[in-house]
DNA sequence: GTCTATACAAGGATAGAC
DNA sequence: GTCTATCCTTGTATAGAC
C-alpha cells in the first residue's frame, strides 16, 4: 500500500521535509546554540541539500523562530483550566505532573526555551510581556482566591508558579547533571513517578495542603 | 599617590588585563554563547587588541575553560559544612539563603554554568562525575541521617538538593522571564528577602520542618 | 611584551542551471 | 520545485614588526 501511494502528493513531501528540518534544527540548536549551528549540518541531518533548507525557511533566524514558535504552541496546548471553586491540591498536583511529563517527553523543547531566556530572551520579549504575563496574572488571581478562602497557606502566587516551573523544567534542562550525579543513563518510569511524588509532597506540603 | 606608582609593576597590569578579559568573556558567553562570541568583541570590551587576548589565553576554548573554572571555584568557596547533629531547618535555611545571594550577586556565573549543562556539559563531565557527585553523596548522607533521626520528613535527599539548586538558580538564569512577567526592571532588596522567605517556607515546610 | 597584517577556514545566502 | 556553484563576510590564529 505504501508503494501504491501517489508520489505527486507534494503537500505531503513538503510537510515531511519541514518536519524533518525542524526536528534536526531543534537538536542542533540545543547542542551547539544558534550561532554554533550550521545550515549545512541541519541539511545533512534532514537528508537535504543546504539550499533546500533555505528554500523552506528563508534564513537561519527564520528557522530558529519557527522552532521557538512550535515549542510555545506545544506548551500552550497543555494549559488546563482552573477555577476558584477547585481544590488547590488537586489542581496543583495535576499541573506539576503535567509539567514533569512534558519535561521528560520533550527535553529539547524545554532546553531551547531555557537557552533563549538565559541569553536574555531577545526573541521572546513580546511573548513574555503579553501572553505569558497575562497567563501568570490569571492563574495568580485564582491561587490568591484560594488563599483568601483559607484553602492554603499565603504563598505569593506568582512565585509559586515560578517554583513549579523551575523544579519541573530542571529535570529536562539539567538532565546531564542529574543523571551524571545519580549515575544513571536515563530516567526510567520509576524515576518519573518518584520525581512527581517528591515535587508534590514538598510543594503541596509547603503550601499547607494535605498530601 | 596614584601617579607615584611605578608603572613597571608588570604583574599588576597582567593581572588586571586577565581580569578584564575574563569579565568581558563572561558577559559575551552569556549573551552570545560560545560560538557566537568573537575574540574581537572580547578584546574590544577589555580595551585590548585582539592578539593580546590570544596572548593571555592561547585559544578561545582555553579562555572559556578559564571562565568555567573561575565559576566552579567561586561556588566551591561557599560550601558550608553540615553535620548529623545540626538542626536541619537551620542548615537548609542557611544554604537556601546563601544560594539565593549567590544567584543575585553573580547571575552571569550561574547562567554560564546553566548553558554548559543544558548543552550536555561537554566540558564539565569530569567535574560532575567526581567533585559534584561526591559532594552530593556526602550531603545526602547527612540529610538521610536527619530523616532516620525523625527530624524531618522522608524526602529523597539527592532530589531535595536538586530542588534547592533549581529554585534558587532559577532567579538568576531566568531573570529575563521573571522580571518581564512581574513587570520589574531588576530585583531590589525587598524582592530578595521575599524570595528567600518564600523558598524557605515552601521547602522547609514541605520537609515537615517548623517554619 | 605589545600590536599590525595576514593566512586560512567556515558558513550564510544567492544566482542560476536543471 | 530542487540542486550546484559561488560570492562574500566573519572569525580564529599566527607571523613578524616594533
Amino acid at each position: 500500500m505504501d508503494i501504491a501511494e501517489a508520489p505527486q502528493k507534494t503537500g505531503k513531501i513538503r510537510a515531511q521535509n519541514r518536519k524533518n528540518i525542524l526536528a534536526a534544527a531543534e537538536d542542533s540548536f540545543v547542542k551547539n546554540g544558534f550561532k554554533g549551528t550550521s545550515m549545512q549540518s541541519i541539511a545533512d541531518a534532514a537528508g537535504l541539500p543546504k539550499a533546500n533548507v533555505l528554500y523552506y525557511f528563508k534564513s537561519k533566524q527564520a528557522l530558529y523562530l519557527a522552532v521557538l514558535d512550535e515549542i510555545i504552541n506545544r506548551w500552550d496546548e497543555t494549559i488546563e483550566d482552573m477555577s476558584e471553586g477547585d481544590d488547590p491540591a488537586e489542581v496543583l498536583r495535576a499541573y506539576i505532573c503535567a509539567k514533569v511529563d512534558l519535561a521528560i517527553q520533550y527535553p529539547s523543547a524545554s532546553k531551547i526555551f531555557a537557552l533563549e531566556i538565559i541569553q536574555g530572551a531577545p526573541n521572546l520579549q513580546e511573548h513574555l510581556r503579553t501572553n505569558l504575563r497575562t497567563w501568570v496574572r490569571e492563574k495568580s488571581k485564582i491561587i490568591q482566591s484560594w488563599i483568601d478562602q483559607g484553602k492554603m497557606k499565603a504563598i505569593d502566587p506568582e512565585h509559586l508558579i515560578f517554583m513549579i516551573w523551575s523544579t519541573t523544567q530542571h529535570y529536562a534542562d539539567f538532565d546531564a547533571q542529574i543523571l551524571t550525579v545519580t549515575n544513571k543513563l536515563e530516567y526510567d518510569d520509576d524515576d518519573v513517578q518518584r520525581i512527581k511524588e517528591l515535587l508534590c509532597t514538598v510543594i503541596l506540603g509547603g503550601c499547607g495542603l494535605n498530601v
